[in-house]
DNA sequence: AGCACCTTGTGAATCGTTTCAGCGAGGAGG
DNA sequence: CCTCCTCGCTGAAACGATTCACAAGGTGCT
């Protein structure tokens, strides 16, 4: 009655729905789930929820989640695998029908466990391990490679990258674009300067900031990709702070394109993702293999985009060295 | 055994424990929940996933709820009532042992009916509307007051209220504070100017921002309060991005105190709120209400605290006309 | 030896929903 | 008037964990 009312005469139909507006029936899904033998619910894990990239890629699975009557739950590693790892276990005994997940450094192996129940799991931001699962990720290293371009068109010939060469493998793709650009822009390795901070937030990005400032001023790079713009964010305000202007003295890229880079003080050239169209498509591929139906597992990459504004403005003359 | 695993014998634990790894037995949380009679779960509904502060408020609120081994599921209302009566009907049908919620502007009828059904609902950031539930919430009368009262020291007789008098009830209470404040301190109300953006975000206050540096010079307010933080730093991008100095021509003060305050272009003044604490004890409460012993409502009301920074530092000379 | 009692382990009932078999009534066709 | 079919509704089984009553086996006491 409830799940096909059509199958059912008008009147009782009616009386059945006053009884339960009478009574103020509403559905166990417990029950329910128990019954039918899966749930109504997907899980997304992220890696830092007061990042808003993250909460934009959450709004793109909750949308696709909701318009096929599912609910997300939302949990937050904080980027530690033990965290990751207890909420996989919670999502395993909820029997959620699928996970999108954006991995810590490593791949946990209740990814492979859930994976082998028949719970589909979605690498977000991440390549996959294989050719047997789904993952949505962009090109990182492409987008690392159009900060650097960028920079180095701009005539900046001392570059930071902010981020670190290890950790998170989406990180080390950046880096490794940047390299990549660095190399064939000038030759040589010679030009960039690699730091790497605590933690990929803005405090980290203030604390990466001083230690760029406390370079000697022969060696201190006049320009910084940020592995994210949080991090950005962080090394604009410092540089500001310590009047250092933006982008006269230091150029700055930062990467995500979250909406605070384009409203900060001043506003960033980033690396723009489609933040929402991730969610949205993991999203996607995860129903289409819950589903089950013949479904042939994808991993889109998605093309990432320089949007240049004020951070990166200023042309630096050619140095004089090279010239 | 698996609830009482010392009410049978070693040998006897031992054989099911070995069992149960080599199946890769995981309980089935649904079953459990449907003949135990209440969930592990607890649901949380915020204002608006993309603010900082309700990511903070989502720390506490997982912090509790995860030591008492209960799961949260987060959702975001976007400020929407529509989007909050469907998220609160889905945790309806999960029978979630309790909600925590900021509500929309109006409390809406679906609270009612789940407390009816004996699930705690506690208010967050709102103040409760009758002494039969718990409610945690900040004095921002108090907050507005201690922002206003603050220019007004230091000189600043023309002062803008962004964020508009009406909406939600937290809103409301700022301003009223804002407005004794300037009137006791000044006299009359002339010197408050009042500004409504369409929504409390960065954009609303680059927004509002306009609006002000829009006003004939002799009107324009020199200093402005906000209603949230976000508004705060979208006022003071825009002021930087027009040339206008903070604090020296417009002092800003925000509320909140969410990281990123502190770490603004220009530190930003702020109001601060217990954020995850608000969260910790909203959680604390849910979970004391839902055991069901004895249980007594509680209402606390958190002191919020000015922090003060650059944004507001620069002291005004007395007004000629004042004097 | 017989009885009571304690320890462990077993089996059945239960939670609320879904699903499916099956039953009765009513209508159409022979 | 009988048979067969369809429609609409009813009743029972099942999902998986928990809980409780009870059975089986062992221990200790009189």
């Amino acid at each position: 009655m409830l799940n096909r009312p059509d199958t059912v005469s008008p009147g009782t139909r009616e009386r059945v729905l006053s009884a339960i507006s009478a009574l103020g029936f509403v559905r166990n899904e417990s029950a329910r789930h128990l019954r039918a033998g899966r749930s109504r619910t997907i899980g997304l894990v992220v890696l830092d929820i007061a990042n808003p990239f993250f909460t934009d890629v959450a709004r793109g699975v909750e949308e696709v989640a909701n318009a096929q009557g599912l609910s997300v739950i939302l949990c937050n590693s904080d980027g530690r695998p033990e965290k990751e790892a207890a909420h996989l276990d919670v999502l395993t005994e909820q029997r959620v029908r699928g996970v999108v997940l954006t991995p810590t450094a490593e791949l946990s192996p209740q990814i492979e466990t859930l994976r082998q129940r028949g719970v589909p799991v979605v690498l977000l931001d991440r390549r996959a391990p294989g050719p047997d699962q789904c993952a949505v990720a962009v090109d990182d290293v492409l987008g690392g490679r159009l900060a650097a371009d960028h920079l180095l068109e701009r005539g900046h010939r001392r570059i930071a990258f902010i981020g670190g060469p290890g950790g998170l493998p989406q990180l080390q793709e950046r880096y490794r674009g940047v390299v990549a650009a660095v190399r064939e822009g000038t030759g040589s390795d010679d030009a960039l300067t690699v730091i790497t901070p605590d933690t990929l937030t803005v405090a980290g990005g203030r604390e990466a900031a001083s230690h760029v400032l406390g370079l000697p001023a022969g060696l201190r790079p006049t320009a910084a990709v940020c592995a994210n713009d949080l991090l950005a964010m962080g090394v604009l305000q410092e540089m500001v702070r310590q009047g250092v202007r933006v982008p006269d003295d230091v150029a700055i890229v930062g990467y995500d394109d979250i909406d605070y880079a384009a409203a900060a003080a001043v506003p960033l050239t980033s690396v723009r993702k489609p933040r929402q169209e991730l969610g949205r498509r993991a999203a996607e591929l995860l129903l289409d293999e819950a589903a089950a139906e013949g479904h042939q597992h994808d991993q889109p990459v998605f093309e990432p985009m320089l949007v240049v504004r004020e951070s990166s403005m200023v042309r630096r003359p050619r140095p004089t060295v090279a010239s």
